[in-house]
DNA sequence: AAAAATATTTAGATCAGACTAAATTTTTAA
DNA sequence: TTAAAAATTTAGTCTGATCTAAATATTTTT
């Protein structure tokens, strides 16, 4: 059984090494963890100790099977807390994450699993990221970034990359969610940003909001 | 705001003090949390710095005003997350109170008061056990001990005393629960043992048992 | 009221998780 | 390819929460 601390370096380890590859170093970690580089180090050593991680000095860590499935665990429970919050406690897709933080560490496979039963077996939360199921599998359906949307080809938003509360109010304004659809107007060359249509609303977002949005064309 | 470990010393000695009179004792809750006395004694010093209880050396602790809302606040999510758990991921009264001793943890209270608006505002938990509502008031309505319930007068049960998963199977198998109706039949002088009625069946239950047992006649 | 038993506190140690500062290794750039 | 910069690790410290063992206070019993 791990502690609050390790499953939240086992759940960093995993989303930094999904976003990159190779090796997990240990300052990328310790930005996403928001811990110094030598705590970070003693916690390498421990988790490789329980052999949820392989750890070369110097050389970074990277997940073992049961790593791997560790982190899937929390991250299943994240994802399905997110997804109650949202659908039954009127809770906003930008408010969620600091309370799903707490609870993916609660220990019960029976709540994670009713849990789940409850919301019909969802898939993907609020974000659009998907949903591990009781297997630890989970679909991940080809998405591209808005940025790659060819001009005049419809398109729907299934996700952001950016989970920020900034970015998602940001998003919440300009009317965008998941399940909009989209579409590029025209493309600007000079300074690339885009024109969208968004639903019913044209309107513009630079080149940064579109490479942090999601879409199924 | 407190740690996990100064909530559960406020709930305990909350609790000590609901089921006895006078100051709390370093012992009483050394046993509730399966602690040393020294280790209590380190606590009591603390909690008396934060001003949640007045602490005297060898005469034990009381809380605060402040010392009880805390108490009470976490009463309150353990009480509404016990709800949640039977009426809708279909947990028995007797398996979640350990998964309730989690997630009276979770500081959002967004959160705690989406839930009871969600459960529509419940007044008691699974137990029988009053709910506190926002402002932390709940209402303790009149109840007495099966023991103390006339012969051959009717009663309801509204809850439990000891809250055991050993005691409260044992009232499933008898077919016990809240809102049985309940008759003592007959008293035995010999060994204090009754025989009831409860709801269509009669039985017969020792003096221990009658003594967890709550009615309102 | 003194002795014995019980309860409580103090003193000092340990453990996990974090930190700072210094040392070491790896990477980058001149 | 060596020097400088950046990343990483080591060594030693700190804090919160626990423990054991010893000391002290309170309560109970004789």
């Amino acid at each position: 059984m791990q502690t609050l601390s390790t499953e939240d370096y086992l759940k960093a380890i995993y989303h930094v090494s999904q976003s990159s590859s190779g090796a997990v170093a240990t300052t990328s970690i310790a930005k996403q963890i928001g811990a110094k580089p030598s705590s970070v180090t003693d916690m390498f050593k421990k988790l490789s100790n329980q052999n949820l991680v392989k750890y070369q000095k110097y050389q970074g860590v990277s997940l073992t099977n049961e790593g791997v499935k560790t982190a899937l665990r929390i991250v299943r429970k994240h994802r399905l807390w997110e997804s109650f919050l949202v659908s039954h406690l009127n809770f906003n897709w930008d408010e969620v994450h600091q309370v799903a933080e707490q609870l993916e560490h609660i220990q019960s496979e029976k709540l994670t699993n009713e849990l789940e039963r409850f919301l019909d077996y969802p898939t993907h939360d609020p974000h659009g990221d998907p949903i591990p199921n009781r297997a630890l599998f989970m679909k991940t359906y080809s998405k591209i970034l808005l940025t790659e949307l060819p001009v005049n080809k419809e398109g729907v938003c299934i996700g952001v990359k950016d989970n920020s509360s900034g970015f998602l109010r940001y998003l919440d304004r300009r009317q965008i969610g998941i399940g909009t659809t989209l579409q590029v107007l025209h493309r600007e060359d000079f300074d690339d940003s885009l024109h969208i249509q968004a639903g019913k609303s044209t309107l513009m977002i630079t080149k940064k909001t579109a490479e942090n949005i999601y879409v199924k064309p």
